[in-house]
DNA sequence: TTGGTTTTTAATCGATCTTTACAGTTCTTA
DNA sequence: TAAGAACTGTAAAGATCGATTAAAAACCAA
């Protein structure tokens, strides 16, 4: 699980870094909020705890900047700011929690451990997927459709994932391209169309029912169900 | 979105479960722990919102008990208890979030906002509508006549969209082409009499209740009523 | 660096969707 | 009931989009 932790009080940061490495999250940490919101948008972090007051833009900013991205990473604000305004203004510009210092550091990762327990609800990254006949371990690099081996790529594995954590959805581009290729500025050929055929012709057989459906227009469908 | 909210002490359920309806949200309330538990594994509510302490089983045996269903509905606590471990009880059982009373009424509010926020983004269920036995997904541009999936074009999702919108109403040519083709001038050929040729093809079946009726020189009317 | 693999680009081909046109049918009214 | 108007069914052109290649570029390990 990684987690980007931008403040600017190292007094702060420092300790709750290290403990936040010993509960076995990696951490990042930025210092300001341009630097922040940079990191944001260029990884994947499952979590991102947010100071208020930060040099060159606030938390708030690097919140409502990360959402209009479409980036839908759980965001913690820690921060000094009580008044009943600011948690409204917080939790309203798209941050799903809110605690106010000097907080309890049990707390604190409690609250942790309820973000990414529900973000990993939804996206059940857990190393196996399974849909149809056709199964994934993300780590292994291997899928199986009716128990024979395939070995995947990387971004096949990524595309992959990213169906079979939404079955029976329709994905437009706009999201697939956001969830591969996040940060990166949109490509401009046909990047996704080849990867699809990459896959399709490594998952799909003539024997077996199709698991990725084309939605004109749209984007792709995948499961068995039409 | 439906919230459940389960509370004994009716001084505050009832202000509260008003002021949630005034918010737009269906509300339905329980008053001890065993009527809360079996409300919320017997609908679907978007959100729970759980007292701690209640008649015959706690909040947080609801909480536990629910999630061992794998029931995944977002949690709140709302509580006079205020001890850390309280919290970090509560949280670690399942809950997303924690509120301690007395609390403020608009912090709530945007707690609320926050969970459901962020479950409708897991689970977009985008507008479902149901004329008969005919049920169209718009979003997912999938329609369904008693529960066989139909895939539908762009244009045969507008068009059936406007109708569903209307049902057992004279919708005029006029009215029609307003709709779809906006904007555009209008088509001077008979574009609208191929395209409702193209859905009748895909929805209506000989086994079926006529849905698309022709009122001659009129337009069309769309529902089972004559 | 080299050689192999993965990812992206670009061009072409093919499929689907939308519109048009027209022939055949049904409806309305004089 | 006959004539004209309106609708249905069909086919095909035009427009848009996706699939398929092959080759270039980027990446990576030896």
């Amino acid at each position: 699980m990684k987690i980007l932790l931008v403040d600017d009080e190292t007094e702060l940061s420092d300790p709750l870094s290290r403990i936040l490495l010993q509960e076995g999250y990696q951490v990042d940490v930025a210092d300001n909020g341009a630097a922040g919101t940079e990191l944001a948008l260029q990884n994947r972090y499952d979590l991102l705890i947010l100071d208020w007051m930060l040099p060159h833009k606030s938390g708030l900013e690097i919140c409502r900047e990360v959402r209009s991205h479409s980036l839908t990473t759980p965001v913690l604000f820690l921060t000094a700011k009580d008044t009943i305004d600011d948690r409204v203004d917080g939790l309203d510009a798209g941050a799903d929690d809110y605690l106010v210092k000097p907080f309890e550091l049990r707390e604190l990762l409690a609250r942790v451990r309820a973000l990414l327990r529900r973000s990993s609800l939804e996206n059940p990254s857990g190393d196996r997927l399974k849909v149809a006949d056709l199964e994934l371990e993300v780590e292994e690099r291997m899928a199986y459709r009716s128990g024979k081996a395939i070995e995947l790529s990387e971004k096949e594995i990524e595309l992959l994932t990213f169906f079979m954590q939404h079955p029976d959805r329709l994905l437009t581009h706009e999201e697939i391209y956001h969830n591969l290729w996040q940060g990166e500025e949109r490509p401009s050929s046909n990047v996704l169309a080849a990867l699809v055929r990459l896959l399709r012709r490594k998952i799909e057989a003539k024997d077996k029912p199709q698991l990725i459906h084309t939605v004109y227009g749209k984007g792709y469908r995948f499961g068995i169900a039409q």
